[in-house]
DNA sequence: GGCCATTTGTTTAAAGTTCAAGGAGGGGCC
DNA sequence: GGCCCCTCCTTGAACTTTAAACAAATGGCC
């Protein structure tokens, strides 16, 4: 992510050929953008662990479980909805479990299965904090946003994540490392 | 961030009024941003580990040192550039000046100051894995947008980076930590 | 000069994440 | 059944980040 000096001379014998740099319109975008996500990622952990005492992907893991059937997510299932490694869902419910805002239960079909439980206490959590991330998340983002920019922000980041997650075999996705 | 089942009756004598949940269209909006930004986060931070042996934001240190006039900066203007802690700043020039790829200077103007250098070393890294990690950029983001996009994306990614560094005194801002 | 609040940067410990390794079960194939 | 490979999940160590506390230097004010 740096700006060459002077552009060699094309089509020169090298094996490394010049790479594509980013245009100085690129680099400006690339730059808010991790400026934005940057700032927002840490505005919303800050957020979380003040009012409900966890980080935000421990909190979105909470979502995930209260919107599931029964409350409850085989552990993989869950990583691949939160975007994260297996390893690293181990340790977070680990927590969460030492919380009482979610419990392991076995899997009948499947002996090597787990899966993650929303307890009532940690139902309780996301009652009393969603109305506080909400206003946070508002006031970061769509309070900030027309209709057509939110729109936009949508479809872009949509086909970024798409286009990170490939269906194709061997394809380096967190929750299958 | 939850859907409530029925929306209470409003005007009620209740202290907590009934917070403005997002709305389908907004969630959704918002889950793929989280999905994006997660994806993509963890991608280049995979990307410079492998190639370059340290994480995104260790990385983008070194560029803004690389950048800066005679390619040192005071701790402080460092953090504010990256957006992180000052804390999280000491600790991460630590690890690189392990590496030989930083150097600290005392500032001879602030007997406090410090300035964090970058080694020719450093420099030789940056433009070892330069290439490599725009390759990684393009391809995630850039190759995927059309240009309306690409405005759109670093328009609305600057207005969400300027809204949560307001100008006032007070504000909750991480090199000020 | 002397005092005090602020700024600068670091340090320690706790919390969270990554990485590599491993135990245990499933499922195909002979 | 027995074998092998794959999937599911966990573990412990190394590394990174956060949070709180701190020393030293600055700068304003008297």
């Amino acid at each position: 992510m740096k700006a060459p000096a002077p552009a060699p001379t094309e089509g020169s014998t090298e094996k490394a050929r010049e790479p594509r740099w980013l245009t100085d319109e690129e680099q400006r975008v690339w730059r808010w953008f991790m400026e934005g996500a940057t700032l927002l990622d840490d505005h919303l952990d800050r957020q979380l662990q003040r009012d409900a005492g966890m980080p935000h992907v421990y909190y979105g893991l909470l979502v995930k479980l209260a919107e599931a059937p029964r409350r409850r997510l085989r552990m993989t299932e869950l990583a691949m909805l939160a975007k994260i490694t297996r390893s690293r869902l181990s340790h977070a419910i680990a927590r969460l479990e030492k919380n009482g805002w979610v419990r392991r239960e076995d899997c009948p079909d499947d002996k090597r299965g787990q899966f993650a439980v929303l307890t009532e206490e940690g139902h309780e959590v996301l009652r009393q904090t969603a109305p506080g991330h909400v206003d946070a998340v508002r006031q970061a983002v769509f309070d900030r946003l027309d209709p057509e920019q939110q729109k936009s922000l949508g479809e872009i980041m949509r086909i970024i994540a798409e286009g990170l997650q490939p269906t194709e075999a061997g394809a380096d996705l967190p929750w299958l490392r």
